[in-house]
DNA sequence: ACAAGTATCCAAAACGTTTCGGTACCTCAA
DNA sequence: TTGAGGTACCGAAACGTTTTGGATACTTGT
């Protein structure tokens, strides 16, 4: 039915796609080549090149001039099909990568890919723009034996990804983690956000301020509820009544942030200060707060979470909260393939403390 | 020798890996064991699983729903290797890549990724920290039938992956583009960023400037002369002297740029505009003009190629040349399938015209 | 001269799939 | 009754490795 008819496109396509020493196609030299020429067996032309000790010095010698000779590269689909193990991790991206000003998974993913560099694996990246494509692609690259292990990452409540995952002991890890009142019975790595955004709100209310607003994320994201409940806690923490209206949501990117913080300055025009659940909404805030015609940091103090580059750079600079993401994603594929291995990683859930870092949008001491 | 011991990790994780249903270790389910428990040959099995018409509507029904039943999933390593076809593509991540502050490679690779998933091809990922490392990956990953076709960023000149690539008539195409003097028999996809620059440097002599710095990249890139020649070009089109003291040399990243800049302006005072052959560096220049007491599109005026995301978030916003990266991705990966499939793509190089964003690091008119 | 040991090699099976070339049976027309 | 044509099925080979379990020949010690 299908027939794939690989090298199809040397025939038709216009640029030379021949050799430029032979004239002729290209044809993969397997071992049975390199056996052939070496005037030995298919299973010592395997041994020899694989370094065992039943074979003699000066056939080894022999087989392995040939096999460069002949420019031989072992078919890696073959080896791992019998090796029933792909040296592979897989990696889906979701949606939300795919907006041009994310930083998160890009840097994620780099991470992640130096890791498995560095391990002799190699990375499998799907991207998926639909929750059930998303879980399709789990089960195709995992259950396919495509790949050793996945990486799970922004995970939600109940997540079906995790639970299917589980459900087929199928090798596995997440960056971040279940949402707080489900079992964190998985191992993962994670910042741990309560905590970070309780100390930006800290940093503002020991500024002074008394009405702060708070942008939080999609209901369905497991890491919301922690964040506010980072929020509740500082306000807990220093006797401020918290007050569900100075609470908006936002879908994480900065349109959203900017329309949530223009929300809350209009219907609350005493909130003098607005943290938000990430930095890409904290910077659409700082944009709503600017065209209204007030200051960042003069009038208004923003406070954002992760610390992406561009937190650095605007103007102000975004007062936030860093959580190392390159960092995770080296973590994550450090355990994940300490499990594919069979080593117990020393740890199973990891969270990490985020650092408040202070820049210019937090403004002064009122 | 190496026995990997699969599923050795169930054994000794805290974690619980076993099954909620059956406490059972997952054991992948084969089309023999489908084939088993229909009572019917593994080529029927595999064939009603096709969809060929020569076997019967019931039989596979029943095929079908134990299929379903029994949770079987091909195994992809298997399938690809009889097709000899992996149904993916390969893309190394040069060590560049892994700067904190790269946009291009994450967009690149964004677009690329989302265009292979889109055709049911997957992406594999590989980051390489040396030339010779990136060599290895290419030659693994290619030769070894990992992949179908692999996508080649940053080109060098005389770039030994495209020689490799092209002696052995391996599927790829590529994300730039050759050195103006040598040959472009290959496929690609660039931006013109010879007309880039030359707009942005235009740009500047029209607003009144005549003394245009330009901090260009590192010589063994391939667009390095084309972006140099720009600068040249739109010099001579305004009849103004090429002077070899106003180019110096970074090294794309923002650190270098902003030396660059403090060198330019230190050794020529008479300097009132600076461009970069990157946005990064440009970025870097702002602040070496910002620390010297000067103020950007006022005393000087600067100039990016890339239009990253952080170039409209900047402040002053960075006038910059913009090159659709994450589109390049796209187009180069629908290319790389197509030729993989076997179809001529219509064009084998597209040039993109580049897009001149003047924003305020312009300033105003001398 | 024989047994035991050692060095070197290899055929066959296995990994899980698809495809090639049948076979067996049934039906219909001549 | 025969042959043609169609339907439904299947065994075996193939993809390119690695591993298993010998086999062969040579050496050594008695």
């Amino acid at each position: 039915m299908r027939n794939p008819k690989r090298f199809g496109h040397l025939q038709d396509c216009k640029i030379a796609y021949f050799s430029l020493k032979e004239d002729v196609l290209f044809m993969p030299v397997t071992l049975k080549d390199v056996a052939a020429a070496a005037g030995c067996s298919v299973t010592t032309t395997s041994r020899a090149l694989g370094g065992y000790d039943d074979v003699n010095e000066q056939t080894r010698e022999r087989i392995i001039t040939i096999a460069k000779e002949l420019g031989y590269q072992p078919n890696v689909l073959a080896r791992q099909l019998q090796a029933q193990r792909a040296d592979t991790i897989g990696f889906v991206f979701p949606q939300a990568a795919h907006q041009p000003d994310d930083d998160f998974f890009s840097l994620l993913m780099k991470g992640i890919s130096y890791v498995a560099s560095n391990n002799q694996f190699d990375l499998l990246v799907s991207s998926q723009l639909t929750q059930e494509d998303e879980l399709r692609a789990y089960q195709r690259i995992a259950a396919g034996r495509r790949v050793d292990g996945v990486i799970v990452a922004r995970t939600l409540r109940n997540d079906p990804r995790i639970k299917y995952l589980k459900n087929n002991n199928y090798p596995f890890v997440v960056s971040g983690r279940s949402a707080p009142d489900e079992p964190d019975d998985f191992p993962y790595v994670d910042a741990d956000s309560q905590a970070g955004i309780r100390q930006v709100v800290a940093h503002f209310i020991g500024y002074g301020h008394e009405h702060i607003g708070f942008i939080s994320s999609p209901p369905e994201l497991a890491f919301t509820e922690y964040r506010l409940h980072g929020y509740r806690d500082a306000l807990a923490a220093a006797n401020l009544p918290y007050r569900a209206d100075y609470v908006v949501h936002g879908d994480l990117q900065r349109e959203s942030g900017q329309q949530a913080a223009e929300d809350l300055l209009r219907r609350h025009p005493q909130i003098t200060a607005i943290v938000s659940s990430n930095d890409a909404m904290a910077l659409g805030a700082m944009a709503a707060v600017q065209s209204i015609g007030k200051q960042v940091g003069v009038d208004v103090a923003i406070g954002g979470f992760d610390d992406i580059p561009l937190a650095r750079y605007s103007v102000p600079g975004l007062t936030t909260v860093r959580q190392p993401i390159y960092h995770i994603g080296e973590l994550v594929a450090e355990m994940l393939i300490q499990i594919i291995n069979g080593e117990a990683p020393e740890e199973t859930g990891i969270l990490l403390e985020p650092e408040l870092i202070v820049r210019d949008s937090s403004g002064q001491p009122l």
